[in-house]
DNA sequence: ATCCCGAGGG
DNA sequence: CCCTCTGGAT
């Protein structure tokens, strides 16, 4: 089996099973996810669908962010992780959109990368969710799975995963894949124990093949 | 004890 | 490259 041919088995499979995957975080604007995204690091999407219904009341847009406080934005997302860091970097967030990006979302990843608490993951999370670019982001879901699966078996850090996976997936399959491997990941490929009794991928997976063949 | 859609700093 | 931030679920 080549790794175009698995590449193809794959997609095929979540294509399936997935038609139309999307992020399960809860967001009504680009604002909303941005803030969504940057609250989820290191924290259960479930988790940060609790805070940001009563975040988005008091916050609605960047404009009444820039005008709250760290201690009030502290206050609302106190039960995730980091509130510190995080709270700091909502605000600094919001106050360089306003300087420096007239209150509006870039829609490029560098730029986006510019604001406080964005990284290259949340970065390219933005692009590819908002902007339907064909940026790939690489959380711990994707690396994990995809190292798994053998579609990045040289990748030492996301970075790798990332270069890897956007030259074997098509452009208009990015978006798509991103989601495909992070559900993937979230529900069936578990970090501790992967239940690969459910999964469909086990033909073409190199975690499996590796592991029964012993 | 380990993991969750990481980022920033040394 | 490494470490720190640091809450809640399993």
């Amino acid at each position: 089996m080549t790794k175009k041919q698995k590449y193809e088995f794959i997609v095929k499979y979540f294509s399936e099973k997935m038609p139309d995957p999307k992020t399960e975080l809860k967001y009504t604007t680009p604002y909303e996810l941005l803030v969504a995204v940057v609250l989820s690091a290191q924290c259960t999407d479930k988790r940060v669908n609790m805070v940001t219904p009563n975040f988005f009341k008091r916050f609605p847009t960047v404009d009444t962010l820039a005008e709250g406080s760290i201690e009030e934005i502290f206050d609302l997302i106190r039960s995730i992780s980091y509130p510190n860091n995080k709270s700091k970097h909502l605000h600094g967030m919001a106050q360089m959109l306003l300087k420096s990006f007239n209150g509006e979302i870039p829609s490029d990843v560098d730029e986006l990368q510019m604001l406080p608490g964005v990284g290259r993951k949340t970065a390219n999370v933005i692009a590819s969710v908002i902007f339907n670019k064909p940026a790939m982001a690489v959380d711990t879901h994707v690396f994990r799975v995809s190292k798994r699966l053998g579609l990045t078996p040289n990748a030492k850090n996301p970075l790798d995963t990332e270069r890897e996976l956007v030259k074997h997936f098509k452009e208009e399959q990015i978006p798509n894949a991103h989601h495909w491997l992070i559900l993937h990941g979230r529900y069936t490929c578990f970090a501790r124990k992967p239940n690969c009794k459910e999964c469909g991928l086990t033909p073409v997976c190199s975690y499996y093949l590796d592991s029964s063949s012993m």
